[in-house]
DNA sequence: AAGATCATGTAAAGAGTTACATGATTCG
DNA sequence: CGAATCATGTAACTCTTTACATGATCTT
């Protein structure tokens, strides 16, 4: 039950509309919880009808148009609540990890490739996160922004163990690929079937 | 779409029935994807209506009665396929750092307290898989092994990963704690509302 | 006027969670 | 025999994803 307790979060931190908040989404918050504007507009009519946000009065309310919320007394005072409780840790789930299992089992043919890609990926995620690092937290004083800089910071942390891991398995896979082709003989032989 | 092909490779390392499934799912493959007894018996039956799976002969196949299961080629191939193709990155959601996030907003009470008990969890699971390493990856040559041995990295890495950033997270909200009663002048103000 | 883009929404399917139901076996 | 445990399953619900629908505004 997070998604809302983050929309609340995102409209306190500014007012936002459907799509502004999807944006928003897109970046910062989404980094740690990201959500489709199907799943934020039908949030946000939940929690308009929970007494949590109001829509800003506007001259035509229509499809089509833009609908900014605020959030309201009640809503502060949820948001408070479940900050000051306990949040039930949701479980971690990887496919990359668990794809590596399959290859113990079936072969490591694409392995490298697979795992390469995901390189790339989380470098150009820590380069990102580096650089809102360096363009937003330059020197840091009041308390709301040293939360969010632990935010990023986390990201940071998490985005450079996964390059290092990943650069760490390339060179592992590299090298159980050289063996079997010094063992086999045989030439590009990137099908290997461990486990047969 | 990485259900199935977890209990595949589960299956694979060895036929099991939906109970033993789900108490291995407890253990190693689970780590990185978690599934409960429901959702592993019905994807068995979804499994073995399609054709990858067959329970093996038993005199009684009754409700009640233990049913095991065996990876058919059809599972073999399918398995193979999924594991040579690319995964789909699925989104990462983290509540804790959601509620660092919301704490900048609501103000930080009773985040000292949450920190703490991740850190413990996190503490105990990294416990968890070193005392695995030592004890099943000792002297490392097959290359299943060895690809397993770099999943395991994997949690490890993450583990300690978290368990510094929540020490950092600690000391820093500790280190802003202790500025607010310097300025404020005040006792134990734990709730300090930040951002009003 | 046509097309791109902004903006809000609906529908349905898929994945995961929680609660409950039921039969078989074992142990005191 | 009764209780605990092993084992398989159903049902209902929530959350997430994907695809589609519709109106408003801006640009050429």
């Amino acid at each position: 039950m997070s998604l809302p307790h983050a929309i609340l979060t995102a409209l306190l931190e500014k007012p936002s509309s459907g799509l502004e908040l999807t944006r928003r989404f897109d970046r910062s918050i989404g980094y740690f919880w990201p959500a489709t504007h199907q799943q934020i507009y039908r949030e946000l009519g939940k929690l308009e009808q929970a007494g949590f946000i109001r829509a800003l009065p506007s001259e035509r309310p229509a499809r089509g148009q833009k609908k900014e919320f605020e959030v309201l007394p009640a809503g502060r005072a949820e948001l408070t609540a479940w900050a000051s409780g306990e949040q039930d840790t949701k479980p971690v789930r990887n496919a990359l990890v668990l794809r590596l299992r399959a290859a113990a089992v079936v072969g490591r043919a694409g392995l490298d490739d697979e795992l390469r890609r995901h390189l790339t990926l989380h470098q150009r995620q820590l380069a990102e996160y580096e650089e809102i690092d360096s363009r937003d937290f330059g020197a840091v004083a009041d308390p709301e922004d040293r939360l969010r800089r632990l935010v990023l910071r986390a990201g940071i942390g998490l985005e450079t163990f996964w390059v290092q891991w990943l650069e760490e398995a390339l060179a592992e896979v590299a090298d159980m690929d050289a063996e079997a082709d010094g063992e086999a003989g045989s030439g590009a032989d990137t099908g290997v079937r461990a486990g047969e």
